[in-house]
DNA sequence: GTTGACTCTCCCGTCCGGGGAGACCTCAAC
DNA sequence: GTTGAGGTCTCCCCGGACGGGAGAGTCAAC
């Protein structure tokens, strides 16, 4: 049983580089059956061969070397199976973080490579008569919020035989982002002096006055450099926030790919700018 | 137009850490508009507010940092669109590795795990006459030359009116690894006898003889750990090989998922260990 | 003047090795 | 015994895109 192989040749019988052998030995990886004590020299065995195999196979597939450690210091298959479920998680994980990274780039080539294609613009919004349903969200639960707020609308005006009088939209009264919640009111504009049945949809009027506007194009999730763009201009332009944002759907998501979707963004600016 | 913001209040009005503002300082990627000659103290712009968005968008696409210095820094948009274009690319590939790592990791997972799960047998194999037909091919190539090959041989044989006697399998001349090319040969069993018309595809015998043999499931582009635990399994058991091995192909790719492959690899070996 | 928040530079760590320097070793040929 | 070729050792630096922290200096409000 003396067939000690130098870390050359059981390099390359097992594809894996010298250095990444020596990587192994000191993580503790794929330790040599022998090691001279007086060069150092690392001498392998066939039989590891086998060992140096899997390591090579979970290292394609990605698996931090630490994780090969563990997975092959014990062998209970049920813990292996555990860990290498886990990885396939990570790998999960990550794939749709390729997927969606690949998705929006290139939607960002449709458009011509225009990073921030946002035009603001001044305009004198008109006070409008809505039937509005207040909510409270945080950041992850918006977006199922906005969409069951619009059912709940929709339910209340179709029960009071009302049609809707032009495009639905969402006021934000606070700022929602990673770490904070607020409230949020479905709007969606009636005929003025409408009248709605007792309940959470009620009928008012949300003010107009001046507002600086722009429109983004693209899914919902990707609608934030479009508030960016236009806080900055106000800041860049002597305005002032006077009163809460708001969203205004210009087409349907349910008619309208997300890369078609239009979403206008208002905020009510105190003046307008020379 | 003294709108300087110092680092702390610029990096949450762009959301860029403040460690992550100071690195593309240092890369040339977003230049403080002033810097304190005394202190060091960095000032932004509100201006700044745009191109550092598109540096935390492109960021979190992955695109790297020297590249988006690169892409901001001419603003030829045809440039633009083609350095896009190479990171669209980029990502797609590592889009496929991703899913490529993901259904090796699933299929190990399928087999409980066993990385190798490949048990090797000695058997005598019988002489055999074929239809062969020998091609030359590269690693890139391979697959699809076995692919043609195959068609050749089965429309030599319908031309004969001659009908397959075994399972299909391939020869392998030499080694064709990443760096080596090398000759094939596609052969299909056909009875003892046999008379082809003149062509490229010819009746022979393959010799018989003991054989090391294990079948691999699965995929043929990860068929390489059979050949290892065999070449393996004969240096530790001390026969030698004898000649080219063979894949067999136990069933049919049209017909069976890639998962369900069966695939049998056999190598020559000189004589039966005890 | 004081305090607390802000900012600076510098260094280390991440993860998995690749590249190279300079020294040492092994094996075979002569 | 000697020589040479090639194999191997340890040690150090490098990448990418920052994060964490130390220790020192700064700013703004009271």
């Amino acid at each position: 049983m003396d067939d000690l192989i130098g870390i050359g040749r059981f390099a390359r019988m097992s594809r894996l580089s010298i250095k990444a052998l020596r990587f192994y030995d000191e993580q503790g990886l794929l330790t040599p059956a022998w090691v001279d004590p007086a060069t150092g020299y690392r001498y392998y065995r066939r039989a590891q061969a086998g060992p140096a195999e899997a390591i090579r196979v979970l290292r394609a597939i990605d698996m931090p070397v630490g994780e090969i450690r563990d997975l092959l210091a014990d062998d209970d298959p049920g813990l292996t199976g555990k860990r290498l479920a886990a990885h396939r998680e990570r790998l999960r994980s990550r794939l749709t973080e390729q997927e969606r990274m690949l998705r929006f780039l290139e939607r960002l080539i449709d458009r011509g490579g225009n990073i921030m294609p946002y035009e603001v613009t001044v305009k004198q919004s008109l006070a409008v008569p809505v039937a509005g349903l207040t909510l409270h969200a945080g950041p992850a639960t918006i977006g199922a919020a906005i969409h069951q707020g619009f059912g709940a609308v929709v339910g209340a005006l179709g029960a009071a035989g009302v049609q809707p009088a032009g495009a639905p939209f969402v006021v934000y009264h606070d700022i929602i982002d990673e770490k904070s919640e607020g409230d949020v009111e479905i709007c969606i504009p009636v005929p003025a002096g409408t009248t709605l049945p007792d309940g959470p949809v009620r009928y008012h009027e949300i003010p107009g006055g001046p507002v600086a506007s722009t429109v983004h194009r693209g899914p919902y999730q990707e609608i934030s450099p479009a508030y960016h763009v236009i806080t900055g201009w106000i800041e860049e332009n002597g305005a002032k926030s006077h009163g809460a944002p708001r969203e205004i759907y210009l087409n349907d998501p349910q008619t309208v790919t997300p890369d078609e979707l239009l979403t206008e963004v208002q905020f009510p600016i105190d003046r307008t700018p020379a």
